[in-house]
DNA sequence: TATGAATGAGTATTCATTCAT
DNA sequence: GATGAATGAATACTCATTCAT
């Protein structure tokens, strides 16, 4: 499995590095190489093209991502205390790795839309575990009854995603986690029963 | 004053034409000249570079956009439903034209951050109209007071994004604009006091 | 008509120049580019590509060749002596031009099998040519009536071609044209009543 | 002696049938060896570069076919015979092995100058027989004294390649070996006194 | 103003060959 | 002898921009 061979998360590494600093357009191929310590045609013993490259590094990056998430979450007692979680989770880990962050807020959405499709694809994983949370907010009573699941969805994707991206425009200048609980609040309140 | 010239228009009309039916990366500019019906070379008489027009097209489009939204908020008595005619236009307008919601929404986001800075400026009228909603529900007790101008602010627009994102990429296939009052309602209660 | 512009002659004599003095495949496009004066990509404003480059420039010189040939044989008076003109023309006019019988002899054959379909495509009107001739010295009692006019053309060009291909392969150190009485003198000993 | 090893003619054969089945340029290293069964560095045990598979496969199965050529030739009583067994001999083996064909006729063709100097080399040996079969014609009063050799020989060679490439290129869809009596024929009148 | 022919910089990918095991 | 992972040189083509007319 080339996956767990070294050479395979080495150009995925250096892929993330090169991209956060250079930018998507300026991120060749030999570049990446250079960075991950391998010459350019060992890239393609392990990768098909350099869009295999993004969504490999995107699979396997934010599958990581949600793996954390739903750990973290599931050990919660309730819906709010999850909800709460999978904020803090996601903003912490993008804190954590700022070129991640740079790549997957920024430069990662300069791609074409076939290459945006796939990267959709693995956010449904994510999607879902905020639809499960909330299933079991509405359950627990919390949550109102009648939540349209896709408006909400949206509405919580769409709030941490732009929290985040402006933190990243703002060149990660502020502390993102601390403003976590805030927007807990504004969503559990805009849920609520 | 070039901008008030007809081929400046028709060349803006052109772009948004030539990218929502090609995408982005196969909008050459010898491709928008010949649907606006000039020559290449005429382009550059109007526009600095090819990035100039993309961005001219954003603050046309969107400066229409905006103004709107402004012209139909202010004539609401409070808040509550000035927000909901926020939501309403918003949705509406991008239902009416369905290639500037594709090229909004999609295309324009695979250009580089440069790009997006610029069009950030832009944006920046629509957030302040959002903001002073905001500031008259607070001053009329709807909203709470201890808010986050700027959380609050991303939580409204990341919301609306992503919902228009997820029409869009669902091919337009079912309404927009009648989920605005469910949107409005998950909002206002989410900053309610 | 681009085939008229000057631009177009040059690209074809200077591509003849070049994979004469470099072989097929050390003939890059930006070498016959800077050869003919032009820029790499105005190569692309008169040749689809690279291959379109090579038959293009077949058909034009091969359509030449063709078309003198026809000349010359039409004004004689039989089918002896047009096939001695034929033989003749086609020997002095490689004579004439060393580089183009290295390029048709020798480089171009280096071609791939679509586009040595391309080149036997213009062949064609030159089998013709042979056939009308055979044809007209059966008629003429000259040549035999149960010939297969396959195999007779197979003949006649195999062995111009042969004879042709060897003068090149011996750095053309040696008279062609002058071969061509004894090379007919064979051809029609072998065809005669 | 490396060329009586086992692995040295799996390698040659897999040559021919990969270079049949996918074309000259299509023929890498790798697929020969993986079709020979051995690893890709196994091959450079056995030949000095790419070029030198090449070589040896043309040398390998053009030794065998002048063999044979040689053989059934010798036994005949004249050089009218002699010729049209060699003919008929020559038009056999090509067709008994079809794969063989196609290399030799069509894709061997597609190779740089140097390597088709290397392989008229080893025709040189075919040219030996034709050459020696006239000399006993003219001996035999057969043919006439004052051919010119070469010229003889161009027209023999040139006739039959080019009458076996048509016949490759056609698919090889009618009966070459039927044509050599015409052929035979042919060239015996060409060269008759 | 308007044209459109000409420019030329920039890059992903293949594959023959090597060499440590 | 045998392996196969790793190497890295080499090249056609696109398209934003210019400028002579």
């Amino acid at each position: 499995m080339k996956k767990n061979k070294p050479k395979y998360k080495q150009i995925i590494d250096a892929a993330v590095e090169v991209i956060a600093e250079n930018g998507y357009h300026s991120s060749q191929v030999s570049k990446i190489a250079k960075k991950a310590g391998v010459a350019d045609g060992t890239i393609y013993l392990y990768f098909k093209n350099k869009e295999d490259i993004l969504v490999s590094l995107f699979q396997n990056k934010m599958g990581q991502f949600i793996e954390k998430i739903e750990q973290e979450t599931t050990s919660r007692q309730n819906a709010e205390e999850k909800l709460l979680t999978l904020i803090e989770t996601h903003f912490e880990q993008l804190s954590l790795d700022h070129h991640l962050a740079i790549v997957t807020q920024l430069e990662l959405r300069q791609s074409n839309k076939e290459l945006r499709l796939k990267i959709n694809d693995v956010l449904k994983r994510y999607l879902a575990v905020i639809d499960q949370i909330v299933a079991e907010g509405v359950e627990e009573n919390l949550f109102r009854k009648q939540l349209d699941a896709r408006l909400v969805r949206q509405m919580i994707f769409g709030t941490l995603d732009e929290t985040v991206t402006n933190w990243v425009m703002k060149d990660q200048r502020y502390n993102l986690t601390s403003q976590a609980k805030e927007v807990h609040s504004m969503i559990v309140h805009g849920l609520s029963t």
